[in-house]
DNA sequence: ATGTGTGCAAAAGCTTTGCATGGAC
DNA sequence: GTCCATGCAAAGCTTTTGCACACAT
């Protein structure tokens, strides 16, 4: 997901290693971000904390963890992803990109697209309704392969 | 958004009254379905809350107006879409069909595409991917004509 | 000492729910 | 009378913010 509109100026240096300008990859967003490289899978902020906090008791709190995932996101490393239920979900993706998801409704398990289908359209759509795209938001629904033929779960 | 939690996928098409268990056109949603007519743009829930009651001191409660778009999306009548800013807005569409927005990051106007450019990777996506989509979500969000200066070809 | 990352509690929004009322039949 | 849509207030949720403190430099 990309609709951000955060223009946050942080600055100075303090207790952590400057990556970016403006952008700091202080020590409770490399616990984000170590989690995120095992989990690998779309989680919610409250989750992120909720996991981290049972297998260490000294995690980063959950308004560290929203702070983190927030700077995470404005470095490119992190990817939020918007699925309607009223809970943001992130995701590590390579720095710069992103990707969809095919999201069963069944299993809850979602698997991401190689390639963006959006992007074809950009020179189309600019020409066609003179509008430039900026950032898109794309979130399939369905069955998927591992669910087909076997009865809906229930929610 | 156009599918999330709710799993009432029957579309029982009648009239006045008495449509589906649970879905049925009352009072609040007439008003509600008025006002969209001629809004016919994204409106959170608030919004048309407030604004009917500035037309109108008798109109629909918050509440009512919750309840009735809950209603109005299961009969097919209305979308709902989130924009990823925390609040969902609706719009009339025509029964049983759905349609994506090119939201302006500068004037927030939003005009709808023609055309859902998702369909067309259905075959593609079940084939390659074994997952059959049943909704999808799809949002693009840039500089509009008015706000760049661009022509536009159409329309 | 200075600057800032962190945690807790409180606040902020939007949305949902409980409960009592009133209207429709 | 029964059924149910409605409204108000309260609750529920995720996310944000205020503020004091701890830590790093």
């Amino acid at each position: 997901m990309a609709e951000d509109s955060h223009s946050h100026e942080h600055h100075g240096h303090g207790q952590s290693t400057t990556l970016s300008p403006n952008l700091r990859l202080t020590k409770g967003c490399k616990k984000v971000l170590e989690y995120l490289e095992r989990s690998h899978d779309l989680t919610s902020a409250q989750d992120i904390h909720g996991l981290m906090r049972t297998e260490d008791e000294s995690a980063p709190g959950l308004t560290t963890v929203y702070r983190s995932l927030e700077s995470l996101v404005g470095l490119g490393l992190v990817q939020a992803v918007d699925l309607g239920d009223g809970e943001r979900r992130y995701e590590l993706v390579p720095p710069g990109e992103h990707h969809h998801h095919l999201v069963c409704e069944n299993c809850r398990k979602s698997v991401h697209l190689d390639e963006c289908l959006i992007e074809q359209f950009e020179d189309s759509i600019r020409t066609n309704y003179g509008f430039q795209i900026r950032s898109h938001v794309l979130e399939i629904f369905g069955v998927c392969k591992d669910c087909s033929g076997q009865p809906a779960a229930k929610k």
